[in-house]
RNA sequence: GGAGAGAUGGCUGAGCGGUUGAAAGCACCGGUCUUGAAAACCGGCAAAGGGGCAACUCUUUCCUGGGUUCGAAUCCCAGUCUCUCCGCCA
């Protein structure tokens, strides 16, 4: 969410940076909307402060008058209402506003690679995909998937289901242990007003799984975990001191994934539900682009850990999330693909979720101001699973463990049937 | 699922129809004192929105939404959430 005062200050220069975003503003529209709104406003807290006379001079003779008033201010609050749910629609559809470093483009053909680490695997074999490996393995089931849930979901079974549930593990304690994030385990469902503060809603229902409850109040599977860490500072005023807060969860998410029906059908590159270890940090704006370059190490420094190559870019305006102004992806190699694939993405919001949360701490001056909120995966655990399998695979289809996870699976050397 | 109690500023907590945006305490900020710190004392300290270059000023807000009233934190109705007790259950 924009800080409307600043759109109207800088009307040129905000339209230019939306354009960037590649989405429709028609600025004059919204400025004629700001103007009746603030038009009727003036109006209305006329006749409030008249009311607020009479009633405090307690003259019963004015009391007839106060009551007509008070029919004149409910008409104009009606009207104000209106173009104020306007803007509010308008306001809350518009995407963050890149920082300047951002690669202005309108999709992913402008992003730009910044650093790639490790060296790619030199197979003396033609390497399988994830999907072969581990259905020859009998360890990724989709048909059986498919007949339990439907499609885009998968069953990993045996080692496969302890080798992510290591990965997982793995994550959590070096993120914890060694990058001082705080580990939650949280509700898996989010409100929307949640689901608002990280800017699922409203633009974005359609990608989510709604419950349905009977109350009055939507109810949402998380996509992320993101939604529901950020919102842990949710209408707070916070003390500057404690800041930064780190936060990270291993949860499952869940997407609709509209709009993607002929992308990654085959695997499990893309599914309904799937594992993401996430990482969220609550901090002062002065301080969010170096932690956004911390929370991306941390991302990366897991596949240091388990010795896969990757490659690090930054996302054009046209490819960037909603809520970010700006936006590392990590790139894992994957060999059947003979390509590098999102594993992560770490994004600094600015204070574009907190204005929508409200979430604010007292600075120095004591005066109130918005936290700034980053996010990332570290990283999603099916992907990595996925990586794993390609990478580490052998010519009779067996899987070698990372020297990383060993501890975690038992200390066996590698997976194979049976 | 049944029966009660409650929801007030960053936090704790008074107020229960008329300058109450809200006592008091804590926290926080500034000052005095001190070699420094602590303690003590003095002062400041809600948010959002509107108008104004600014000083400043106006409006709204005591869980949410309705209602009563000239006037609501205070009264009425509905909802949400929290706590306690009983029942049930991972």
């Amino acid at each position: 969410m924009h800080n409307i005062k600043d759109i109207r200050k800088n009307i040129e220069s905000f339209k230019k940076d939306i354009s960037n975003r590649y989405v429709d503003f028609d600025s004059s529209n919204f400025l004629k909307l700001d103007e009746e709104n603030r038009k009727l406003i003036q109006e209305k807290e006329k006749l409030e402060n008249e009311k607020k006379t009479i009633s405090k001079s307690k003259d019963e003779k004015l009391f007839a008058k106060s009551k007509e008033i008070s029919k004149k201010i409910d008409d104009i609050s009606k009207n104000q209402n209106n173009f104020k749910k306007k803007i509010d629609e308008i306001l809350s559809s518009l995407p963050n506003i890149a920082l300047e470093d951002v690669p202005i483009g309108k999709d992913e053909t402008f992003n730009k690679e910044i650093k790639k680490s490790g060296s790619l695997p030199n197979f003396k074999f033609k390497p399988k995909s994830h999907f072969e490996l581990g259905e020859n393995l009998e360890m990724l089931d989709f048909d059986l998937a498919t007949k339990t849930s439907g499609s885009r979901f998968v069953f990993v079974k045996g080692q496969l289901a302890h080798l992510e549930r290591a990965i997982s593990n793995f994550m959590i304690d070096i993120h914890t242990q060694k990058n001082q994030y705080k580990e939650i385990s949280p509700p898996l469902i989010a409100s929307s007003n949640s689901m608002y503060g990280t800017g699922q809603l409203p633009k974005f229902e359609n990608d989510q799984f709604e419950i349905n409850l009977d109350s009055d109040d939507r109810k949402f599977l998380i996509p992320t975990a993101e939604v529901i860490l950020t919102n842990i500072v949710r209408d707070k005023i916070l003390d500057e001191k404690t800041l930064p807060q780190r936060y990270v969860a291993s949860t499952p998410c869940f997407r609709k994934e509209a709009g993607s029906y002929g992308k990654d059908t085959r695997g499990m590159i893309r599914q309904h539900q799937f594992y993401k270890v996430e990482l969220v940090s609550i901090v002062h704006p002065d301080n969010r682009l170096e932690e956004l370059e911390r929370m991306t190490d941390c991302a990366t420094g897991i596949l240091d850990l388990l010795e896969l190559p990757y490659r690090k870019i930054i996302l054009s305006t046209g490819d960037m999330g909603f809520s970010a102004e700006k936006t590392y992806d990590i790139e894992v190699w994957l060999p059947s693909e003979n390509n590098y694939r999102e594993i992560s993405s770490c994004s600094s919001c600015g204070s574009f979720q907190a204005r929508r949360m409200k979430s604010r701490f007292k600075d120095k001056n004591n005066e109130t101001q918005y936290v700034s909120t980053l996010n990332g995966s570290g990283l999603a655990v099916g992907r990595t699973l996925i990586a794993i399998l390609e990478n580490y695979q052998n010519e009779d289809g067996s899987i070698k463990i990372p020297n990383i996870l060993k501890p975690y699976m038992n200390n066996i050397e590698k997976i194979s049937k049976n």
